[in-house]
DNA sequence: CAAGGTTTTCGCCTTTCGGTCGAAAACGTG
DNA sequence: CACGTTTTCGACCGAAAGGCGAAAACCTTG
């Protein structure tokens, strides 16, 4: 999500939400008081820092050392946004300010790295959904495609989803009605990352 | 590696090298000049950016926001350090200036996650080392026993390791000399997460 | 120098995991 | 009711990882 600048420098660049940071407030707290301006920050399903980007010329003028972000919202919300904001695919953005285009890159990087080996999936998607349209979620987040079934498998194995019992209404070309699922409760939130070399006799599946 | 505060606030508690950034350098050419009065900066095997602490209270006074770093150096360096200086055991740290102790968590944590799904297990092993070695090193970062067998198949099959030939002389107990491994030139950097969900018909094995 | 202790190395086996494929299920439509 | 479409599920395979124990290669000691 972009809004474009008004101003000088970088004048109708599209350039990344944020601002100063407050006195009485960290890092976090600050981006998520910007992002009230510019979409209900409730919406915002995980947050977590990306990196600090703060080469002497990244601005113009005196130094500016920014905390960037990495914020996500699940596929289904669709958030009023000022009319100076709007939302770009990240494949194809337009001319950035500064040195946005570099934070929206390491943004998609992490992404992708960590939806393979953490359970951060649940922060894309919506509280119930069907295997194929997580397939496309996943897809289009780790820019190729993966198998339905094999991605139905390992998160299942993970212990990360759960069927609601209901299924979704068919499509306008039928087909099988699709199933819906959630991600299990309690898993809502970044856990450890899906280590490969495992303390003995013992698997990360178990509660 | 903590040094000893002189002065008040918090005199005679360990801190965490680090100081404030200069105008003409970002975050991590500073850290690199601040830890060059400590120790010599050619020794770090690797540097990565952690988290940035920003809590309004975290220091008395005015506020100050810290970018801190993970910083490695190999096993086998004792660099000479200033007599206010000392490495410490991570887990067994004295008590600690400000938010230092949960800024050396954060590390510890950082460092155990990546040690299993990247390659950054060469920034801690010395040029050659023996598979007990290693082990020993992945055990203590991870803070669990590793089979030294599959340890040494999993770096094998990744591509990481390579044999010098040579063996290391043996132990005053005796036993079979132990062969000298290294990791490959080329991998000595960290690379890319073995991703889980690969994309289809290629595996990240080949160079 | 043979016996026994120690440490490393290696091969074999089993389990788990991920990739692939195709058949079957469950809907629409003509 | 045949046919197209989409989803689901089971089967199979190879690769990856964990576990175990025998063999190898050194030492010391009697």
């Amino acid at each position: 999500m972009l809004w474009q600048r008004a101003r000088e420098p970088h004048a109708h660049r599209w350039s990344l939400p944020g601002g100063g940071l407050g006195s009485e407030e960290d890092v976090e707290a600050s981006i998520r008081r910007q992002l009230a301006e510019k979409v209900d920050v409730r919406q915002l399903s995980h947050v977590e820092q990306l990196a600090v980007f703060s080469a002497p010329d990244r601005v113009p003028g005196p130094r500016v050392v920014a905390t960037a972000f990495l914020g996500l919202v699940p596929s289904d919300t669709d958030p009023v946004v000022p009319s100076d904001t709007a939302w770009h695919p990240v494949d194809a953005l337009p001319p950035t300010a500064f040195d946005h285009e570099a934070i929206c890159r390491r943004a998609r990087n992490r992404l992708a790295s960590k939806l393979s080996y953490t359970n951060l999936g649940f922060a894309l998607a919506p509280p119930e959904f069907t295997i194929s349209a997580l397939r496309s979620l996943y897809s289009a987040a780790l820019g190729y495609e993966v198998s339905a079934t094999n991605l139905q498998r390992v998160l299942s194995r993970r212990g990360l989803l759960e069927p609601t019992g209901a299924v979704a209404p068919v499509g306008p070309s039928g087909g099988r009605p699709a199933a819906l699922f959630r991600f299990v409760s309690g898993q809502m939130r970044v856990t450890d990352p899906f280590a490969v070399l495992r303390p003995p006799s013992s698997r990360n599946l178990g509660t």
